[in-house]
RNA sequence: CGGGGUGUGGCUCAGCUUGGCUAGAGCGCUGCGUUCGGGUCGCAGAGGUCGCAGGUUCGAAUCCUGUCACCCCGACCA
């Protein structure tokens, strides 16, 4: 029943939000969750939302076998480093009944089979077939799939064996235009962050420790959650040729002559669920953005006698109907067994982001009566108008949001001049240190290893700021954002 | 893999030290009634081979041995 608060607990308040709120729930299988169809409603809309951004700048969605042979990994170096320890591989193709009545396997498979961690490589097999010439570029290709990474430790929706992603991948003719590629495709991350996720995320580029296993450079939008922590919410790679290389992608350029392909690949996943969940919920429950939530408005009719019952449950109909014309997701909780209290309690631990009552009194004044969840702010509205009101409460809220989480981690976020004042962030409340580094990795591990804080990205539009590295106080250009994540 | 812990109705747990009535509680669930503007109340009811296997005993949730699973901390990690 109760939800842990987030003082008390963070990480069980997390994982309370998203058990009572009914998104996931723990499976038989270590490390996977099943996603609920409250949860998978809220992932819909967020595929929904953005496939349609990403076909709107060119890309088609087309669909790759889950099963990758094994040599295919081993064909990039950097790539097989990165992915080969959490890979889940299929061995046999069959069961059979022991003469103990067990199942043992059988049918030993001549390659073994990697289940996809990440597709470059199977992508790129294809690539390798379909691209000839410079007229068959640029490839602008998306997949919508399940992946399978065996993580050590996991957690609902922010990292678990198997995941839910987009992953784009992207050949071109030069190395100028994938780069744009890749900085374009975090423009688009970005901006969905904001406008349908109220995630005031900022972007910038990883580390080379930080980069993924075959990238040139990796982009990143980086969020920040309630405990102060950031959290990696998509990335976008500009591969170079690495992989082209590797799976032998070539193209005759105008010239007729052979090059290699220039690539990208950017993905986000299920985490952006768990974002959400971590950086607008609070003690009560979820808060999601009107954008990605499954329902809009839930009507509770509040009646007492026989009489009263009807007139308001042909009101909370009509209202409804009024409110569905226009786009809107309605739920009406005419159910007769609970008290109107009990519902509040439910509607509002799953997130619902407006809620509207409807009694007696209410119709006498002809108006319905209004509760935000974000705020709790509670108002009447008028009858009148009450699609018009109710669609600009609902804007106000996603706006209201974003905002809040924006001033949430601008006050949380902190210049350093020294590795004291870094680490008394880093260790204390937390939050994210703006500081400057030589570029050294050996820095950069070091910080790691004695406060656990990494180096989430060197940050996007940040003017130059010339000085002392944090650490080894050799001269450094620009700072970097600093914090422990997720 | 190292350290710690837990397995008992759907959920959270008590009972185990010191073996002994028909294995309990709260929540949830079902039915009837009552109630309905922030978690109503009453009555009746359903639901458990006590993780699994073996042993000790007249008798095991309880003691012993083995085994399996899960959780937490650490190591690991886009």
């Amino acid at each position: 029943m109760r939800i842990t608060p987030r003082d008390e607990d963070y990480a069980r308040w997390y994982t309370d939000c998203i058990q009572k709120g009914e998104l996931a729930d723990y499976s038989p299988v270590r490390g996977c969750m099943v996603i609920r169809p409250h949860g998978f409603a809220v992932w819909e809309r967020i595929r929904e939302i953005l496939d349609r951004h990403i076909k709107d700048t060119g890309h088609v969605n087309a669909y790759f076998p889950m099963f990758i042979p094994k040599s295919f990994l081993a064909k990039e170096a950097k790539h097989v480093e990165g992915f080969a320890m959490e890979c889940a591989v299929v061995t046999h193709s069959g069961l059979e009944k022991t003469p103990e009545g067990d199942l043992a396997v059988c049918g030993k498979l001549e390659e073994e089979l990697v289940v996809r961690p990440t597709s470059e490589t199977i992508i790129n097999h294809m690539f390798a077939k379909w691209v000839e010439s410079y007229r068959d570029l640029p490839l602008l290709i998306n997949q919508w799939a399940n992946v399978v990474r065996w993580e050590m430790r996991t957690r609902l929706f922010l990292r678990t064996a198997e995941f839910l992603w987009q992953e784009g991948h992207t050949a071109h003719a030069t190395p100028a235009e994938a780069d744009e590629e890749a900085r374009k495709m975090l423009e688009v991350y970005r901006r969905f962050a904001h406008e349908t996720l109220a995630l005031s995320v900022i972007t910038g580029e990883k580390t080379e420790a930080e980069r993924f296993a075959g990238a040139d450079h990796t982009y990143t939008i980086e969020g920040m959650m309630q405990d102060r922590r950031a959290l990696q919410a998509g990335t976008s790679h500009d591969l170079g040729q690495n992989f082209s290389r590797a799976f032998d992608i070539r193209f005759q350029n105008a010239e007729g002559e052979l090059e290699y392909a220039w690539q990208t690949s950017w993905g986000v996943s299920t985490r952006l669920v768990g974002a959400v969940i971590m950086a607008h919920s609070d003690d009560k429950g979820l808060v999601l953005p009107p954008r990605i939530a499954p329902i809009h408005v839930v009507l509770i009719p509040i009646y007492r006698k026989d009489a009263e019952k009807e007139r308001v449950l042909e009101a909370v109909t009509t209202i409804a109907q009024q409110l569905r014309d226009r786009d809107l997701s309605v739920e009406v909780d005419d159910r007769d067994h609970l008290k109107p209290g009990a519902k509040y309690y439910e509607w509002e631990k799953k997130g619902v982001p407006l809620r509207l009552e409807v009694g007696p009194r209410d119709l006498d004044k002809d108006q319905v009566f209004s509760a935000r969840r974000d705020t709790g702010e509670k108002a009447p509205i008028p009858l009148a108008g009450l699609e018009t009101s109710v669609t600009s409460l609902l804007d106000q809220i996603q706006a209201d949001l974003l905002e809040k989480n924006r001033v949430f981690r601008e006050t949380h976020t902190y210049p350093a001049e020294t590795y004291a004042d870094l680490r008394s962030v880093v260790e204390g409340e937390g939050g994210f240190v703006l500081a400057r580094w030589c570029g050294n990795p050996d820095c950069e591990t070091r910080i790691k290893e004695e406060t656990k804080a990494t180096i989430r990205c060197l940050p996007e539009d940040l003017p130059d700021d010339p000085g002392p590295c944090i650490l080894c106080q050799s001269e450094s250009v620009q700072r970097v954002i600093f914090s422990r994540a997720y």
